[in-house]
RNA sequence: GAGCCCGUAGCUCAGGGGUAGAGCAUUUGACUUUUAAUCAAAGGGUCCCGGGUUCGAUCCCCGGCGGGCUCGCCA
């Protein structure tokens, strides 16, 4: 059996919806290349929503490729000609977008003045989000498209079913908006604003509408980026110019999708195969959405969990509402890794390897590499034992693994690096450290003084002895209290890692160190 | 009003036509001349309810109930 037959036969996800493609393409004939579409909306920063929708698409697109030799495109289109509806609150010269309501993105100044427009500036953004997390795209401007004619044949055709597209889209519209629809936005040749109002005429011959502006009757083309299309149909025309055959929506945009489909149907279109996706929830279960700041940020992720660990997270259920939290991290890290363990280990037949979500996220080219240790024993790890450098931590690991190293286990260091990073963020605050008593500022000055001496000594329980016999020299009773008041005065917490253990780690110069700068009360004054 | 999702262990969730699963939590044990961590083990479920299909349903179908989200402005 070949790949092929395989990825015919399998259940993932993104199978499924290549095996929906691969039937539309098989029907149209022929072997022209098969368009899948990602879009963007004006207001249109890039969140954990568009690494999704991108995310979810490519895995679709790579899954097709196997099934199919018909060669594939990824377009990443920006609505960028669409008009500013209002001023977004976080970004800078707020009165003079003001002044500019109405027009096209790209036809207004770039408020952080770095581009040429605004448009152009959050496509900018959009590119380099894309290209950070390195997919494979291809990307398309509105404002280009409408300019350069490469929409010119469409919306002609558009022109020529204007009513057939009208009465698809009148039925779904209030009363108001009723009187006022056209599928063509004029954009006003004074001023610039797309503009909303009705068409008065319109001339299939001439390619032209007819509309008001200011009490004038005006005639002008729809082509060449003179008019624009209300959304819906926007949607609808694009599809057909640019012969879209797959593009997923969020389940907020269901009916758009079935509205923009009817009207690309009545233009003599196919709509795009495709499914909607559930929206992401907080830890409340309530939507998460930029404007309350709820949920998570992809930088918020990506500080303490992996890239792999996101798109895990993107591959598992992408029809289910799932909560996204800062809490879901550190499992979605330790689920890859057992995704990863599972395919390097035990699932090495080619039918299961097609199902394992990593897979699909190293686009079938998942690394080689082993994790001794999960995500949440290095957690647990870094609080307990204090080891918040990289080396000492990397000590404790070996106690586990004593094989793993940086070198051999890249992936693990990259883990050790977000679990020191979750350490300073979250573990360290909650620390209390406090002054040593008398009696234990003596026991201490004498640790300091025995761990000089054993310098660089790797015996941890020869270490640990004399720490027993110290704390017992001092008349510690329980002896407990002795550990606790290293602890606390060291670490500022009430427990620790075993402390001979530590200082062989952390070098027992180093601890001796350690213990000079917390008896002067430098820990302490830190607060 | 329309649509979508969810309901499985105390919690968070995975699974899926044939003996019910994980992590965390709980309990016990091991290692510790302090803890934590770690390791081993145990307990814990009417798989929301009712019908249907089936030799067999937690799973598939239909109908409820409960929880949540989205749409019905604009994009």
């Amino acid at each position: 059996m070949h790949l092929n037959d395989f990825a015919l036969a399998a259940h993932a996800w993104p199978f499924e919806e290549a095996r929906k493609l691969l039937k539309r393409v098989e029907k149209r004939g022929g072997s022209r290349e098969v368009i899948f579409e990602t879009g963007y909306g004006p207001s249109g920063l890039p969140h954990i929503g568009t690494f999704g929708e991108v995310a979810r698409t490519t895995w679709v697109r790579r899954a097709f490729t196997l099934m199919s030799k018909a060669p594939t495109r990824l377009l990443a289109f920006s609505d960028d000609m669409d008009g500013l509806r209002k001023v977004p609150d976080n970004v800078p010269n707020q009165e003079m977008l003001r002044e500019h309501l109405g027009k096209s993105l790209t036809s207004i100044p770039d408020p952080f003045g770095t581009h040429t427009s605004f448009g152009a500036h959050n496509n900018a953004r959009l590119k380099a989000f894309l290209d950070r997390f390195g997919f494979e795209y291809e990307f398309l401007s509105s404002t280009e498209c409408y300019k350069s004619g490469r929409f010119d044949k469409a919306l002609l055709t558009v022109l020529a079913h204007y009513e057939k597209v009208r009465d698809v889209v009148l039925p779904t519209l209030g009363p108001e908006r009723k009187a006022t629809y056209s599928p063509f936005l004029p954009v006003s040749q004074k001023t610039g604003v797309v503009l909303q109002v009705p068409v008065l005429e319109w001339n299939t011959e001439r390619g032209t509408i007819v509309y008001e502006e200011d009490g004038k009757k005006e005639e002008c083309l729809v082509t060449g980026g003179r008019v624009k299309l209300q959304w819906k149909a926007d949607w609808a025309m694009r599809w057909l110019a640019l012969g879209v055959d797959y593009e997923m929506a969020g389940k907020d945009l269901i009916s758009s999708v079935e509205l923009s489909s009817k009207i690309v149907r009545a233009i003599g279109g196919t709509p795009p195969e495709g499914f909607n996706y559930e929206l992401f929830l907080d830890e409340q279960g309530q939507k998460i959405s930029k404007s309350k700041g709820n949920g998570l940020s992809v930088d918020e992720w990506l500080t303490y969990g992996t890239e792999e660990s996101l798109a895990l997270f993107m591959f598992q259920k992408p029809r289910v509402a799932k909560k996204m939290y800062f809490d879901i991290i550190p499992r979605a890290v330790d689920d890859y890794i057992a995704f990863l363990e599972l395919y390097r280990t035990k699932e090495t037949a080619p039918e299961q390897r097609l199902e394992n979500p990593v897979w699909h996220i190293h686009g079938g080219k998942p690394p080689e590499e082993a994790y001794p240790v999960s995500f949440a024993l290095l957690l647990n790890l870094v609080s307990a034992s204090n080891a918040h450098n990289r080396e000492v931590l990397w000590g404790f690991i070996r106690s586990y693994a004593p094989d793993a190293s940086p070198e051999a286990n890249p992936g693990l260091d990259k883990l050790v690096g977000y679990a020191i990073k979750y350490y300073d963020d979250f573990v360290k605050p909650t620390k209390k450290y406090r002054a040593p008593s008398d009696k234990e500022r003596a026991a201490l000055a004498e640790l300091a003084e025995k761990l000089r001496g054993f310098a660089t000594e790797r015996d941890a329980e020869k270490v640990q002895f004399e720490i027993y016999e110290i704390g017992k020299r001092h008349q510690f009773e329980p002896l407990r209290d002795w550990f606790k008041a290293i602890y606390e005065v060291l670490f500022g917490q009430s427990q620790g890692p075993r402390f001979g253990s530590f200082a062989v780690l952390f070098g027992c110069s180093e601890t001796a160190a350690l213990i000079d700068r917390a008896l002067k009360g430098e820990f302490v004054s830190a607060e």
